[in-house]
DNA sequence: TATTTTAGATGTCGTTTGACATCTAAAGTA
DNA sequence: TACTTTAGATGTCAAACGACATCTAAAATA
């Protein structure tokens, strides 16, 4: 049943992609290497092969995880400039879809408090999808010095995965909306570009 | 080796309180009943006496951790007036010590990505602290309606939580430090009550 | 073409999981 | 005091866990 050489790495690669979904809508520890490999098509056998370990593979979900959501804000971020590209990243960030679809979501969001307690590779690399999702926000703080920009970015960055977090504890729906129309209205209204004020507060 | 009414009353409640620690130290999902037991004082037998499955233990202890957790953060944002009792609340939060012993601290931040995958009771217990959480808050935003200080309240919520789970996800330690503090400053510095400017940014 | 290498299926290992049945000694009750 | 109830220890259960050994057929190489 050998495979050729690029269809194996394909394959291993296929593994990482289905294990960053896997991980990100049931958990890290929730989710089996064996119900992990059917997902990705396989049965659980030939893991070793491709892994040296779980951790090793939650890693490396991990780090293409967040490449891939990083990637995703800072493009959005990017397509329009200044605060305008604020707004349309973090309205992307904070609407019900990417609330409702964790399987291909922010990684920090659906795994924070785990990734707390994974291996250091893991956490390292949450710790430069962070910052890259700092600096794509940073653009959209103009206003005072790059710094107090890059500082603004951070906490908006860190109310954007709070909020994503929270909304999806919450049983309540409409506190749901309401939280992440909350979010994003102090993060792009923050510096009063005067937009429509929301009514609601949950 | 019976026990009295009010002495398995006791252990009960030993168990809850044992549980909501282990959950928030080490995850719930990575958290067995045989070790939680032993946690506790106990062996793992006589669990199912006490409840009906450990899903039942952890929409429990969970509430039992929100509750504590909650009363904490009032009773600080209360000892003092208005901003005053917010930047109590908020500095007590977002303090190393906070950061660095999650066995007491908030769920929401130790355990917010895995309680989005819990049963109701469990989100629904999350849900009213949150909102408990959201009240204790409000009292420092006078500024503006009620309604728009509760907005606020509910916005530095979520900030506060994203910020206390990023800061134990992230490797540097320096970048731990001016999470908390630029989260912090963000929150009780929002409205220009004039206060020191940190030069940190991460 | 003959040989070596290896991707991935199959199967197995010891452990741990949540769950529960059983036992026992002490608490509660008559 | 005699009887009933039950808290918690002990032990067991099937299923799932991470890990790995083995097998096989096809790819890579000589």
């Amino acid at each position: 049943m050998r495979k050729s050489r690029i269809e194996a790495a394909k394959t291993r690669e296929r593994i990482v992609t289905a294990a960053a979904a896997e991980f990100r809508q049931h958990g890290i520890a929730a989710t089996g290497l064996a119900d992990l490999m059917k997902a990705a098509g396989l049965t659980h056998g030939g893991f070793y092969r491709h892994f040296a370990s779980k951790d090793q593979l939650v890693a490396e979900a991990c780090s293409a995880a967040i490449a891939t959501m990083t990637e995703r804000v800072a493009s959005s971020a990017s397509r329009k400039r200044g605060r305008k590209g604020l707004e349309t990243a973090v309205a992307d960030y904070l609407s019900t879809e990417h609330r409702d679809n964790p399987r291909d979501g922010c990684p920090l969001a659906a795994l924070g408090s785990e990734m707390a307690r994974a291996d250091t590779q893991t956490r390292a690399a949450a710790t430069a999808g962070f910052l890259k999702l700092v600096d794509a926000l940073a653009g959209g703080f103009a206003e005072g010095t790059p710094d107090e920009a890059r500082r603004r970015a951070m906490v908006a960055a860190l109310t954007l995965i709070g909020a994503l977090t929270v909304s999806r504890v919450v049983t309540d729906q409409a506190l749901s909306d309401a939280i992440l129309r909350n979010a994003e209205d102090s993060i792009t209204g923050s510096q009063t570009t005067g937009r429509k004020k929301a009514k609601t507060s949950g």
